[in-house]
Formats: C-alpha cells, sequence, structure tokens
DNA sequence: TATATTCTGTGAATAAATTCACCAATTCTT
DNA sequence: AAGAATTGGTGAATTTATTCACAGAATATA
C-alpha cells in the first residue's frame, strides 16, 4: 500500500514521541495525546495508524513499547545508518557532533570540506577529509546518507557528487532546491525561508 | 482573501529566487521555470500567483524586480526583522552569525543562553545574555522572532518566557514540538526527524 | 450485572489542493 | 501578413487529505 509523505512524517514523529514515552516508563498512549504532540488531530493519527494495521486497545490505546517496535521494524527506524556531512563551516561543524543524531541511530561517520586549512582546523572525533575524497570515503564506509552544509553556489554540485557516490537519501540545508534522481530521497531544510515564511504567515494573519 | 500556508510557503521560495535572479539581472522568469526551481508544477506556480493577482506577460513570464517588489510589498519581506537565538550550544552559536539571514533582512540582535560560563566564552559580534534576561532585553530592542536552540527538555519553556515577551514568531530546532499561543506563527525544524523521514521514505519506497 | 464511558477502526462525507483544459494575448517565424 | 508557438489566467475536474460519525470492544462504575 502507498503511505503519503504526508503520513510518513507524522508517523515519524509518533515514533519520536514514542521513545520518549518509552524511556518515561509509560505504557499506553491514546490517539489524542499523540496528536497533541506531534500536532495534528486525532483522526489522523488514527487514520494513518490504521494504514499500518497497527493494533490499538480499546480504552488504553496504543501500547507504547510494542507499536515503537512495530514502527521500527516496518520503516526501518532502528537499523543505524551512516552519514556523512559535507561543509564544515559553523553550521556544519555544528552538526558533526549534533547529538540527538546519535541517539536516534543517525552516525556521523565522515565529514567532508574543501578547504583543507580548515580540516587541518577541525577538532572532532569524526575524521575529516577533502570533498576530492567524497566517493572513495562514502563507498568504502558505506555511507547511506548526505548531508549538504555548503554555500548555495556549490549544493547542487554536492548533491551530484553524492548522487553518484551511491547515497540513498540527501538533506540539504543550503538555501536551493538540489535537484536529484527521484531514487534519491531528499528534503531541503531551507532556515531563510522558514524566517521567512514565519513572517509572511504572520502578516497575512493579520490583515 | 484566505492564502493557505502551502501557498504561502511556495510564495516565499520565489520571493527567494526571484531575488537571486535580480542579483544574476535576469528580467523576466516563466511559471515553468520557477516551478522547477522551488520543486512544484507550473500550474500550481501560476495558480499561487493569480491569487495574489500578480500580472505576468504572455510568452514572457513575470518581470522579476517588479514581481519581487510587489510580493515584498505584499508580505513585507523586505522590511528588516529583529531575531533572538536562545541556547548558545553548537546550533545556536552557528546560527548567531549564519550569514544567509543577515543577506534576507533578518537581523539577529541577541544570543541568550542559561550558562553564564557560556556566555563569557562565546567570541562573536552579537550580544549576548543569560536568559533570565530574555524578557527585558527582547522588548528593549523590539525583537520579533524567537529561534529556539536549547535541548529538549527546555524546549517549551523557552517557546513560553517568548511568547511573555512578545514575539510574533517562533522558529523551533528543538526535536520536540513546542505550544504557543494561536496568535504566534511557529514552525519546528527537527534535523532528527528529517533524517528519520529521509529514512522511512526511502524503506517505503522500494517495497 | 447492567449501564455508562472511553477508546479504536473505518467507511462516508467534506474540504482542500492540485492538475487539467483551454482561451486570450503576445511574440516569433516564414 | 499569416500561421505557429509560447505564455499567463482561471473555471472545472480530479485527486488527495482530513474530518466526521458511528459501530464494536473493553473497562470502569454503580
Amino acid at each position: 500500500m502507498e503511505l503519503s509523505d504526508n503520513t510518513i512524517e507524522r508517523i515519524c514523529k509518533v515514533f519520536g514521541h514514542l521513545a520518549l514515552l518509552e524511556k518515561k516508563g509509560v505504557e499506553f498512549v491514546s490517539s489524542k495525546e499523540l496528536a497533541e504532540q506531534i500536532g495534528t488531530t486525532e483522526y489522523t493519527v488514527r487514520k494513518d495508524i490504521s494504514l499500518l494495521g497497527g493494533p490499538g486497545y480499546t480504552r488504553k490505546g496504543y501500547e507504547v513499547s510494542s507499536f515503537k517496535r512495530e514502527l521500527g521494524q516496518k520503516f526501518q527506524l532502528t537499523k543505524s545508518r551512516k552519514a556523512c556531512i559535507v561543509g564544515l563551516g559553523r553550521l556544519g561543524t555544528a552538526l558533526l557532533d549534533y547529538e540527538n543524531f546519535q541517539e536516534d541511530g543517525f552516525e556521523i561517520v565522515a565529514g567532508f570540506d574543501c578547504s583543507v586549512n580548515k580540516i587541518e582546523r577541525i577538532r572532532t572525533n569524526i575524521d575529516v577529509f577533502p570533498v576530492s575524497r567524497l566517493q572513495e570515503i562514502t563507498q568504502a564506509r558505506s555511507i547511506e546518507l548526505g548531508i549538504i552544509a555548503v554555500p548555495a553556489e556549490s549544493a547542487q554540485e554536492i548533491a551530484d557528487e553524492l548522487t553518484k557516490a551511491g547515497v540513498k537519501g540527501i538533506l540539504n540545508f543550503s538555501p536551493v532546491k538540489v535537484n536529484v534522481p527521484a531514487r534519491i530521497v531528499h528534503l531541503d531544510m531551507d532556515f531563510t525561508n522558514a524566517l521567512r515564511f514565519i513572517a509572511a504567515r504572520f502578516v497575512m494573519q493579520n490583515k
């Protein structure tokens, strides 16, 4: 069956929240509470979950641990995945040891930058390389995800490199949309546009 | 008239692309090209623009400069807006001087952190303060936007502080959803969930 | 034990978003 | 000058997403 991107995104959020609840030792959670936590309605949560055939219990809700396990299995979210970061400016280096990635099974196993000077200056436990070795290292280390943190000008170029290197997914933090073949999943996260949206949304709301 | 969030977001992207084209000295741009650049279809671009009543020219497209000016006016995107960053860990400090913000009229005028040690160590041109002074400074400097870069545990607390301080919008980089009154526009940007989505999407795509 | 309550699951209804189809206008080509 | 090609604008059609409504099941309550 075909799940929409919206549904997949919400399910991912649900997974994140289940992980939190599990840590807290909570046993059951209702569609209503999940909805509040991920910012949608209980109807939508139930519909999403029903598409997966997940079992909920009358008057109790969903069983946190087993449901989390099921989602993890279905979407392979428990499997640890290797990622690399390209572009080691401020944002890139910040991401290099972004603790939340590690906690969630995403392991940053390499960083790349085109400036050799910068590579030498960086103090981190993660191996850093010149961009010229991107394909070699990506393949040698079975890196599945590429994170783009280079300036707009070189974003597409890096996306192409990552594509050639055979990554499965790309998270792009540069402020331009990148084009990659459809088989590669990619997501653009443009901070500036996010602020713009907030400002524009605010203006419209108060008209 | 009521514009949907999707439309507003696309229009913001269009605005960003128009700025780029203007810099390059391009005079006209078609709905088709805009669509490619922002990742949608030409129909959608035309529909969005027609909702604004923007004028396009047969066989030429939209006039870059004047259209950008019009959008800037309508959504007040040219007005410079002041923002602050709360949480000066790696991500927060990276955002402190994220060049793209400045270029786009968002001015980071203060940083906050609860650790006084950290505040003293930070080397930046932007003024940094203890979180205890958040409301005071926000009001004194007419800060309109708050950027949350604190750990999950304190995100909601900071969102509440920002709300009390009277910001108009919040961009939340912590991995939990924050709850704020409807009058405040907010957007959650959860990196980990983004990676999760990419991974899950990839798995589903290949089933 | 009977009744009320509170959950999920899901088909149907509604609403929203996108895509299509095609007219009108302008430019290009021959 | 005539015809072909390209482009925007927009109502209609279609598709997609969300919400509703309510049956069915388990639990709580009296």
